[in-house]
DNA sequence: TTATAAACATTCATGAATGTATGTAAATAA
DNA sequence: TTATTTACATACATTCATGAATGTTTATAA
C-alpha cells in the first residue's frame, strides 16, 4: 500500500516529526540516523527524503513545532494590559514558561535536545541565530515593560530598567540551563516557582 | 624517526590535545574525526590512539586541562578571608571567572565546545555531571558566603541567604551561556562587568 | 652491549550512513 | 476512464570513520 491520501501523508509527516525527537533525544542529532528515525516513525528512508531535505530540515521542522506556540503564550502573559502592575506580567511570564517545560514533555525533549544533544556547527549554527533570536526579543520586551513599571513608580527606586531587564535576562536563561541539565534527583524543579517570585520581589518596592 | 624521548612523547600528547581544541571548535565533536585530529597536530591516528584510548578521552582530557586551574582561581578569591565584606568575595569571584574567559581564547573554546558543540548522550552523558558538579559546588559555596554576609548585617535586609544564592547561581549560568552564544556584533561582553556588579548591588544594604 | 619495550606510522578489514536512482501502487485530476 | 502525479519503498554506489593488526625505529634499562 503506497500512494496515501493527502491527509494521510501530513499525519506521516507529523509522526516523522515526533519520531525525529524521540530518537535526537535519545541519541542526540548527529548519532540519530535517518534509517533509526524511519524505522521508530514506521516508514523507510524514501518516505522521510520525500518530506524533508535531509536532517538538518527535519530538525528546523521539529524545533519550530514547538517553538512558536510557546512563545505566544508567555508573550500573551507579557505583553497582556491586564496587570495593574508591568511586574506581575513579567513573572506571570516567566513562570508560565517553566510551567509548560515542566508540565509537557514534548516542549522538554525539544528543549533538551537544542540545549545538550546538539551541536551547532555547519547548517546547524544557523539555528543558534533562531535560537538566539527569542532570547535578545525577550530581553528587548522586558526591557519596556520594567521600564512601564518604573514609570508607574512600581519598581524599587535605584534600579534601572535596563539593569533589571539584563539581570532578569541572564536569571532567565541560568534556569532554563540549570533545570534541563539538573540531574534527576534534584529538587531543583520544585525550587523554580519560588525562585522567580524571589527574583522579582527583590525588584518590587518595600510592601511598607 | 619514531620512538622519541619522554618528554618529547610528553609533548606531542600535549599538542594533541590543543589539535584536539582546535578541530573539535571547527567542526564539533562528532564530526571531529581522530584523523583530522591527528593531522592537526602534525601526527597520525597511531599516535592519538597510542595517547588516547579514544575520542572521549582525548576530550575528558583537553576539558581536565582547563577546568581544574579555572575552578582554584575562582574559588580562591570565594574562599578568602582577605574581603571585609562577603558580597565583595563573590562579586570578585564571577567577575575573575568571566575576566578568565574573556582573556583566554583557550578557556573560551573549550566552554564553546563543552556548551554547543558537543553532544551529550552516550560516553559523553558522564560528562554532563562532572559539568553538573562544578556548579552544584558553586551554589553550596556562594550559599555560605552569603550566610557569612547576613551575619554580619551586610545582606540587604529581607532576603533570604540560600534565595540569593539561587538566584546568583542561575544569573551566573544564565550570562556565561548568554556570553558564549551571543552574535559577533553584540555588545554584551562589554556589559558584563557592569551586570555582576548591578546584580550584587541589589542585594547590599542601601549605602544609606 | 643487548634485549626490551616505548612511541609512534602504516595497512587493512569492516561497518555504517548518506544521497540518489529507480520501482510501484494508489489517489487525483482531466 | 485514463493519464499523471503523489507518496512512498527498494536498491545501489560511494564515501568515510573506526579499531585492530602489524611494522619500524630508537630510547632505555639491565
Amino acid at each position: 500500500m503506497v500512494r496515501k491520501t493527502k491527509e494521510e501523508a501530513e499525519q506521516t509527516r507529523k509522526e516523522i516529526i515526533h519520531a525525529a525527537r524521540r530518537v535526537f533525544h535519545e541519541y542526540g542529532v548527529s548519532r540519530s540516523t535517518l534509517e533509526k528515525i524511519a524505522k521508530a516513525a514506521g516508514v523507510t528512508r524514501g518516505a522521510v527524503y520525500w518530506h524533508f531535505q535531509d536532517k538538518a530540515e527535519l530538525f528546523f521542522a521539529m524545533r519550530e513545532d514547538v517553538f512558536a506556540p510557546l512563545v505566544e503564550r508567555t508573550d500573551a502573559y507579557l505583553l497582556s494590559e491586564c496587570f495593574d502592575n508591568p511586574l506581575d506580567a513579567i513573572e506571570a511570564s516567566i513562570t508560565e514558561f517553566f510551567r509548560v517545560l515542566e508540565d509537557s514533555a514534548v516542549v522538554r525533549e525539544v528543549f533538551e535536545i537544542m540545549i545538550s544533544r546538539c551541536e551547532y556547527v555547519g547548517e546547524f549554527s544557523s539555528v543558534e541565530e533562531e535560537v538566539g533570536r527569542p532570547a535578545q526579543d525577550f530581553l528587548a520586551k522586558i526591557e519596556r515593560v520594567y521600564r512601564q513599571a518604573a514609570e508607574r513608580g512600581m519598581l524599587r527606586p535605584g534600579i534601572d530598567p535596563l539593569d533589571a531587564a539584563r539581570d532578569t535576562w541572564a536569571f532567565t536563561s541560568g534556569l532554563l540551563h540549570l533545570l534541563l541539565s539538573c540531574q534527576r534527583g534534584s529538587d531543583l524543579p520544585q525550587q523554580v516557582s519560588a525562585m522567580i517570585r524571589v527574583h522579582m520581589a527583590m525588584r518590587r518596592i518595600t510592601p511598607a
